[in-house]
DNA sequence: GTGGTCTAGACCACC
DNA sequence: GTGGTCTAGACCACT
């Protein structure tokens, strides 16, 4: 289900909070869907699962998920919400950042190709 | 000189911001330049002198402007630092954006769109 | 928590500035730690909110703390990098300055007294 | 006269500018003293003329000297006006940094080597 | 509630 | 004249 890289610079717990969001946001895990306990995730992955309920922690705190003690983690049922919030936050981020491109003098050719080299390759975990 | 959007979602003194850079990096301002007093500034778009002011703190932390009390405000001489150094962290940011942008389902096409729609907008620089 | 001079000639958003970084650099104030709003800290010190903002603003364009609209005002996690970049410059302009006054027939005893003015103020956190 | 490091990071101009500042405050240069002409200096210390003249403008605008067509360039009378506001400046710069010294966990014994160190090395032109 | 932006108007020191 | 600081009060979007 997840992949880890214990080698990269992206924090671990990070690693998994993007891939469970990447997951339900575009719709793999459906809401309401119960995701691995943290204890069989750890153990799936070879994880502490320390790591496991931090990553739970903040998908919790962004509601992506919600946690029921003694019952496990779910999908949220709202992720249209999540999923416009953030997309609006993308937007604007992207634009201010290829405002920034092109008071630098960085052509709109250039950016292109950055976009292209991005959406061609396997896909990447990066994130803030 | 310059052009104020007051509609604009992007905050005016962003606006102002960004274009003095724009001329600054590209080098239609020369270092050393005096550029217009806040007041002045203020009375040709119109707008509050806080809100210039705002503008060249910004444009000052960022070492591309500096200002004098009493004398006024001028071109940065060592902007092919600032430029270099934007240039790294821009390509970084950019594409960590457009990984994001990828990520929760956003289509390339959208994305070509929004540079569009950023280098296309009225420039007195934008004439290559 | 913070302590302002309003007769000082050093400005109330810079003093705010100082001790908020010294707070943060020095690791009494933790990694994520939310910091007082910026309307509590105003009531607190019983100065204007923009006043609060302006410091706010600086700490934030130097990566020393993280603001999010609607929830908080946040400690910077990497403030090690900052710190790390901070010292080297702190000691060329350091050397620079007192170089200059060195030029201009200023007395080392004199300097001596400007440290130990600068040093001598009472603050919270020199306790060592 | 002066001595030039053409090696050096500082531009000669300055190093030119610096230097005759420094013989001026401290006394060495008496007010209404005649210089040498921009050609005598330029052959003394063989250097291109425009050199010079870039570094005598610059003495003059900050009234440290003053030029009379056809006659030369001599010292202010009014250095001390001069000094004084030099010195305010300097105390003000070096008050700041040392605070940022302190900000960053910089003792008060290290400022004190620093300090030691550049008084008791020979004279350097380091200026901004 | 939070931070972010903006205005209007004031006073200061420096040039 | 210049930039720098500060106040008082307003509106906005987001949590």
């Amino acid at each position: 289900m997840l992949e880890i890289d214990l080698k990269s610079r992206i924090p671990i717990y990070k690693q998994i909070y993007n891939q469970i969001e990447e997951l339900a946001l575009k719709g793999v895990l459906k809401p309401d869907d119960q995701i691995l306990s943290v204890r069989q995730l750890a153990r799936l992955v070879g994880i502490n699962p320390n790591t496991i309920t931090k990553a739970y922690r903040e998908l919790e705190l962004n509601n992506i998920i919600y946690s029921i003690a003694g019952k496990g983690s779910f999908i949220s049922p709202d992720l249209t919400l999540v999923s416009m919030s953030k997309k609006r936050k993308v937007f604007i981020n992207l634009t201010e950042e290829i405002n920034q491109a092109k008071n630098i003098g960085i052509q709109k050719q250039q950016i292109f190709e950055i976009v292209s080299q991005v959406y061609d390759t396997k896909s990447e975990v990066e994130n803030k």
